[in-house]
This record gives C-alpha cells, sequence and structure tokens, in this order.
RNA sequence: GAGGAAAUAGCUCAGUGGUAAGAGUAUGGGCCUGUCACGCCUGGGGUCGCGGGUUCGAAUCCCGUUUUUCUCGCCA
C-alpha cells in the first residue's frame, strides 16, 4: 500500500505516529518560513506542514507542488499548535520528512471546492475533475448507500435479483425506443429496454415468485432536469398478489430507507384515488407537505351574470393564507404567471378578504359582499386571506389551478426541504385519449389490468375504466408506479383491441407474453421506481444529474466522451446501413 | 416539434455605437515562520462563438449559423 491511512481519520488519539498518506493537493499555503499543504483523499483532508528552518530542500520541493498533484508524504503526526476546528483532522498535522511526487497535475479548468467556480458544461466536460468535489463524492456515496440497503431490504423479503437482457425487440407503444442494429441479422434491429416489463412478467410465470433488479433502462425523449436517455430503476414483481399486498411491501421498502439513509420514520403513507387527487390538488402527483386544497365553486359562482364562470365547466379555487394584503403587482404577476403559455389559463380572479371582514375581489360586478362571503366560507377563509379562481374546462382547470397552486408553495415557501410527505396515488384511469393518434393509448402500459367491477366498460365508454394501477409520489415527485397485470389471455386481446391493435399486430409484437400465459400465469403485478429520482429527492435536489456519475446534457449528449458521434464507413457496411444526410 | 435566454481572459462575469476591452478569481515571479478563503507586491493572459451585413467606426445594431441552457409538447 503507498498509505498506512487515509486524509480522514488521523486524530488526537494518533499523535505521534508514524505515517505515510497519499492523495492530491487541495491547496498549499507558502508562509515563507514555512509552508502548509492540504492533503487530499476520498476520505477528507490533512495538513501536511513544512519547516524551512528543519529541512530545507524539503521545504523548497514542497513549495513547487501545483494543485491536484498527486502525492505521498511520510511523516509523524503531530498535535497543531493553531486547531482549526471546523475540520475533522484541524487538531493534528503531519510534519513531514519524505515527499514523492507520484505525478504531476496540468491545472485544472476550475476550482475543486465544494463551491466551484466552473459552469455546468465545463464540469460535464471534465466530470472526473468534478466527480473529486466533496458534494459529487457525497452524491454517489449517498446513491451507493441507497443502493445496497435496498438490496438488504429485498432480500429479506425473500426477493431474488434476476438480470434481464438489454438487447431486445423494439414495441410500439410507450416512448421511442433507442434501436441497436444486428449485424448477424441484417435489415433488424434490437431495441434497448425502456424497462425490463415483459421480462419480469415472464419471470413470474416461470415461477420465480418475487423478482427484483436495479436495471438500467433507456428511452429516446426529450431531457430534462429528471430525465435522462438512460436511467435506473428500482424493477420489482410479486406473484400472488393484490394490489394492497404491493403498497404494503413498498412502503416497507419506503421506510427502509427513510430510516436508514434519512433516519426518519413515516408513519403515514395516504392513500388518494386519481380522480380526487385531480380534484383537490390539480395533480397526478400532489406536493402535501402543505394544504391549499381545491375549493369547487360552481354552485355559488355561477348563474349570476358573469359569462366566463358560466360557460365554464368548472369554477375552482385555493385559498392562500395571509396573502389578502397581496399587492396589484403582485396579484399581476400571479396573472401572468397562469397565463404563460405553458400553463395557458385565460385569466385569474381573485378575491381579498380584508382585515375588517369585508371582500374585495375582481368580480365585485357580479358578486356582492354577501356572496363573496359565502365563497370565503365554502374556503373557510379568514380575515387577511387571499383567494385565486379559476375557470374553464374541467381537466385544464384544474392543472392551471394546480400549477398556481405549486407556485403559491413557493412563493409562501410552504415547501419544507426537510420533510417528506409520501403518499400512493391510486385507481389511474387505464387509458386516456390522444387527440393526435385518435385513438386510446395506455396511461401506464398496455399490461395494466382494469379493475374487474369496470370490465364491462371496456368496450362501451373506455376512457372511464379504472386500472389497478398505483404510483409512489413524494414531495410532489413521481418516485415510483406499478400495477396488477393482466394475467388472462383474453383479458389481455380485449386490451389489445382497444389500443387499436389487430390480432395479428397483437401477435406479432407481443405474442411471446401472450404465449406465455396461456401455460399457467398465475396473478402477478408489481412495481418500478426511479432510482435516480429517489436519491436525488433524499440528496436535496431537483436534478438527477448530479446522482449519476456520468450523466449527459439535455441534447443526450456526453460532453466528456463525445458522443454520440460519427460511425466508420466499415461498421456501416457491415451492418448494412447507409448514413442518409438531411 | 414550439418558444425564451446565453456565448467577452483558464473560470465566473461586467462592459449597449467612439481613445488602449475591464473586475473578481485562478495562474507565473517576489516577500512573509502558524496558515487553513492566508496576506502584501508584481507579471502574463483576449479570434469579444462563427459567418455575413449596416456604419466613418461594431464586443455593442441587423440577418444567418453553431453550441449551451430553461419551459412546453413528448416521456406507457
Amino acid at each position: 500500500m503507498l498509505r498506512s491511512h487515509t486524509c480522514g481519520e488521523l486524530n488526537m488519539t494518533h499523535i505521534e505516529t508514524k505515517t505515510t498518506l497519499s492523495g492530491w493537493v487541495q491547496k498549499s499555503r507558502d508562509l515563507g518560513g514555512m509552508t502548509f499543504i492540504d492533503l487530499r483523499d476520498r476520505y477528507g483532508i490533512t495538513q501536511l506542514v513544512f519547516n524551512l528552518e528543519t529541512n530545507k530542500a524539503l521545504c523548497m520541493q514542497a513549495r513547487k507542488l501545483g494543485r491536484e498533484f498527486v502525492i505521498q508524504a511520510k511523516g509523524v503526526v503531530k498535535e497543531r499548535s493553531n486547531k482549526n476546528l471546523k475540520m475533522l483532522t484541524g487538531e493534528v498535522e503531519i510534519f513531514v520528512d519524505e515527499l514523492t511526487i507520484l505525478n504531476k497535475s496540468k491545472v485544472p479548468p476550475f476550482t475543486i471546492e465544494n463551491e466551484t467556480d466552473g459552469g455546468d458544461e465545463l464540469r460535464m466536460k471534465y466530470r472526473y475533475l468534478d466527480l473529486r468535489r466533496n458534494p459529487l463524492r457525497e452524491n454517489m456515496e449517498l446513491r451507493h448507500r441507497m443502493s445496497i440497503e435496498t438490496r438488504k431490504y429485498m432480500d429479506s423479503q425473500n426477493f431474488f435479483e434476476i438480470e434481464t437482457p438489454y438487447l431486445i425487440k423494439s414495441t410500439p407503444e410507450g416512448a421511442r425506443d433507442f434501436v441497436v442494429p444486428s449485424r448477424m441479422n441484417q435489415n433488424q434491429f434490437y431495441a434497448l429496454p425502456q424497462s425490463p416489463q415483459t421480462f419480469k412478467q415472464l419471470l413470474m410465470v416461470s415461477g420465480f415468485d418475487r423478482y427484483y433488479q436495479i436495471v438500467r433502462c433507456f428511452r429516446d425523449e426529450d431531457l430534462r432536469a429528471d430525465r435522462q436517455p438512460e436511467f435506473t430503476q428500482i424493477d420489482c414483481e410479486m406473484t400472488f398478489v393484490e394490489q394492497d399486498d404491493i403498497l404494503d411491501t413498498f412502503e416497507g421498502l419506503a421506510r427502509h430507507l427513510f430510516k436508514t439513509i434519512k433516519d426518519v420514520e413515516i408513519t403515514d403513507f395516504p392513500r388518494i384515488e386519481y380522480a380526487n387527487a385531480m380534484k383537490y390538488y390539480g395533480s397526478d402527483k400532489p406536493d402535501i407537505r402543505f394544504e391549499m386544497k381545491f375549493v369547487e365553486l360552481n354552485d355559488v359562482a355561477k348563474g349570476k351574470g358573469f359569462k366566463v364562470f358560466d360557460d365554464a365547466e368548472l369554477v375552482v379555487g385555493i385559498c392562500a393564507e395571509r396573502c389578502g394584503e397581496y399587492s396589484r403587482k403582485q396579484l399581476d404577476q400571479l396573472t401572468d404567471f397562469v397565463r404563460k403559455p405553458q400553463i395557458g389559463a385565460k385569466g385569474l380572479i381573485y378575491v381579498k378578504c380584508n382585515a375588517d371582514g369585508t371582500f374585495k375581489s375582481s368580480v365585485d360586478k357580479f358578486f356582492d359582499q354577501e356572496a363573496l362571503k359565502i365563497w370565503a366560507a365554502k374556503f373557510d377563509a379568514r380575515p387577511g386571506d387571499l383567494l385565486l379562481v379559476i375557470s374553464g374546462d374541467t381537466e385544464k382547470a384544474q392543472k392551471q389551478l394546480g400549477e398556481l397552486r405549486l407556485e403559491m408553495g413557493n412563493r409562501l415557501e410552504l415547501k419544507d426541504q426537510k420533510s417528506f410527505k409520501p403518499l400512493w396515488v391510486v385507481d389511474f384511469p387505464l387509458l386516456e385519449w390522444n387527440e393526435d393518434a385518435k385513438r386510446f393509448h395506455a396511461m401506464h402500459h398496455p399490461f395494466t389490468s382494469p379493475k374487474t367491477e369496470d370490465v364491462e366498460m371496456l368496450e362501451t365508454t373506455p376512457g372511464k375504466v379504472r386500472a389497478n394501477a398505483y404510483d409512489l409520489v413524494i414531495n410532489g415527485v413521481e418516485i415510483g408506479g406499478g400495477s396488477i397485470r393482466i394475467f388472462d389471455k383474453g383479458v389481455q386481446q380485449k386490451m389489445f383491441k382497444v389500443l387499436g391493435f389487430t390480432d395479428e399486430e397483437a401477435q406479432t409484437q407481443f405474442g411471446f407474453l401472450m404465449n406465455a400465459f396461456e401455460f399457467g400465469a398465475p396473478p402477478h403485478g408489481g412495481i418500478a421506481f426511479g432510482f435516480d429520482r429517489w436519491v436525488a429527492l433524499f440528496g436535496g435536489s431537483d436534478s438527477i444529474r448530479d446522482f449519476i456519475a456520468f450523466p449527459k446534457n439535455n441534447s443526450g449528449r456526453d460532453v466528456m466522451i463525445d458522443s454520440p458521434s460519427k460511425i466508420a464507413e466499415e461498421q456501416l457496411d457491415e451492418l448494412k446501413l447507409k448514413v442518409v444526410k438531411s
């Protein structure tokens, strides 16, 4: 070993110990007569000290060290005369008597500090340097610990970790596939899995009973801060279970991770139907760290001659506590917010609940004090509160108000970073109408089972069929989702029919699964968690990028290795591919 | 696919038509024996993303282009 200790472990108990440390030069402070070097490794920073009087040659050598040089230093642990209690090793230092430069370093393009001066692009290009920084190192450690604890819990619950293939078959539903040409099978392509969905179902048919995998998934869609083209799921499937069994099992996983990683006991996992999540929060992933529930006003708002309300399918509002003093400017800002094209509301109506018990609203012309008093009562609003009301088509109005609710949550600082509020959203619709394709799409995926009592509606009103599908949401972030699967060939065929597949297409695309279902498929269901998001959530970040060692940028590029890139003509020839210049 | 923003020293940024493009930081040299954001002195460092245009004159205005980034669409 090129070291006897790490840079994070030496303290007062090691005084007078002979030690050999290896690491990177974090910083040197040359005071003339003496020189201090901060030596860094994964474990911490230890101060090396060189004295011109004691050993001139060595001190001169130390002065020449640059940032990020890799060195080995041998010496004795001494108590500092000037202690630095901000550092873990700040009570001691090493009197060095032998110094070896293991490797020099160019001056790094940005500072390797907790607060670096480098911008995102530069840090991505030199990711290996960025990963030397404490915050990134800590993120990787968090990720590591979460994967270990996940495996511990899953193992304790008798789950097998089984690997599934990455070179699979392209399927029409869902996200765009990444595609890989096959050399041995000319003109044919593999696809990278969007998730191991069908394979884990086949493992259930095989009788493995409980499967999980921490597995890479690939989706060729546009990216966001919380989306990467390749990302990691905790993918799980169980046999002979009903929805509650799955929710219970994975509440267990969530509790275990919260306890072991965050030292937080989660007592409550409320469950809310999708329909109510939309009705009260305008979102299928409500952030319930704060209340501000929707109140519907159709009965008191319509029929008073205000055309906007009378023509609307839904009039709905929220109560922002203690915002009754909002200025014209602040209200205009909120109106602009909901009118942004991304949100798309026509306007915003406000009611100020004045301290003296009167009301001031933007619809005073149509609603007198008595009418507004009834509104306020519906919100349980107190003097000093502000009511914000949106109207329009039900679904749109709910989503728009949902965005406004989150915005108000930000403005009023109601989203406590340290608080974690998980919940299950259940009873998702089975299907959603796709206006462009003029057909239904599976909301979750085509193998999700409809609720038994709703199956009949598949042929009459497919849009109303509810699914045995559920999402785990924490602090407004969709952490995972799953469903009880269809295990009956007949139901699966019906499902494909509703999705607009001909029997032939269904057979070509998913024949392998339907065939398997004819050989004694057990009832089963499962769930998959977005591991990167979960780690980021625990790490207190909205972006998953800094929780992935080597992420890609917004355009799906790895700017460090410069991929994707062109390939050689010979490679194309071998694959029988031609590149068309556009 | 649609829209917004940005590109100036190694890095982070200021500079909105006019002399010679600046700051902080990093970096080279010098001084300093208890620093730990060390301090002080001093030096080097620029294709103002790229291409075209307007102008007596463009980092600055206009057009195009590339890259990055944000939002929406999209992401079962």
